[in-house]
DNA sequence: ATTATCTATAGATCTATAGATAATGC
DNA sequence: ATTATCTATAGATCTATAGATAATGC
């Protein structure tokens, strides 16, 4: 049993907790956490429902480990926003890179806006030790902006918020965006337009 | 049993309703549908498992009467925007009126944004029958304030989204804000400062 | 020898109902 | 007579484990 003091993990167990982690990625952020259930993770990943729990040691495991490898993937684009760069380019890139990450990874998305609905049980100490530092210091970037007259002066707090929530939103809430807008050919498009224009006038100083 | 054809409702079956409804609000909102039982509803509410169920035909039940229910008063704000108000001030005040919401009625919004994400499977037909047109007759509102020049020339539909995304950000999202902005002792203000300023200024002609 | 997988099932949790009893309104 | 409430429990669902067997790596 792969526990404790960890030996090499061979082909198969990498490949299989892979397929394990895909399955509960599409199930959990569908129905979320207590929706979810082993057997429609096994079935989904194509194992039976025990070895799912030879590979992890339950559901919270699955979950957890779902979470952290994830917040990486999920931070990389602040993580990019560049202290040196042009600031009006680097913060509509930025707004760019996360609507098009609620494009791609939109189970990504409604993973984490799940888990952090219901208070972020499985995730606050990883908000504590992953997020807020970096968050911190690119507020301090933003703030170094505004104080050079680059941008417009904006709370860059609020700035990042607003950000992460006019862009996550098509992917959290594309079950209401998609009733609404009908059958539009291009919305991805459209949305992009409309925040590059929004923050873009927003930010002009 | 209040089935089929109805009679009056007696106010204890009034009364009862409500608590149960208010008890779900509660334990729906933190723990999404999935999560909830009827045995934390009925201890919030007061009442035993099966006199939940004698007022209501079930979980499910309980669920979409809830769900229902509040969309009128969650409709409300955006059905005050004014086509014979000044434009800005419309807009601007139905920001406020949003977030003023996110404040005052976290667990509706919570419970609207769990709904949503795991696809609305409770909640399509009302958001076709009820939300649609009006979203479609303020998104007409706002078109013809761009075509007389009142506002900037903004994407109606994707700007309702952004001033929905942006406000309930900070009940969904409240676990993550919390985290960030730490002790802030007045983060509604600043949020309310923030929001105006960035809706204010990209309003303008 | 160790790793991987399966069948069968224990044990917990949850929704819902059966059936009896108490309270209320004519 | 009708409405409201309770105890007890059936029946379904779910997580997790026991115990046996097959596959793989020295």
């Amino acid at each position: 049993m792969p526990d404790g003091t960890q030996k090499k993990p061979s082909r198969i167990q990498k490949r299989n907790r892979r397929k394990i982690l895909d399955a509960a990625l599409d199930v959990f952020s569908q129905n979320g956490y207590r929706g979810a259930t082993l057997d429609q993770i096994a079935a989904e990943a194509g194992l039976s429902k025990p070895n799912i729990l030879y590979y992890f040691q339950g559901k919270e495991d699955i979950h957890v480990t779902l979470l952290s490898q994830l917040m990486e993937t999920w931070l990389d684009p602040l993580v990019e926003l560049d202290p040196d760069g042009d600031p009006q380019t680097e913060i509509l890139d930025y707004v760019q890179r996360k609507l098009d990450m609620a494009r791609d990874l939109p189970r990504e998305s409604r993973l984490f806006a799940g888990e952090i609905l219901q208070g972020a049980p499985r995730m606050a100490p990883n908000l504590e030790t992953a997020l807020k530092p970096l968050f911190d210091e690119k507020c301090a970037v933003i703030s170094s902006w505004i104080d050079a007259g680059k941008i417009a002066p904006l709370d860059p707090q609020h700035l990042i918020f607003s950000i992460w929530a006019a862009t996550q939103h098509y992917a959290d809430f594309a079950a209401q965006v998609s009733v609404l807008v009908g059958a539009d050919t291009d919305s991805h498009h459209r949305a992009s337009v409309h925040l590059s224009t929004m923050f873009g006038k927003m930010l002009r100083p």
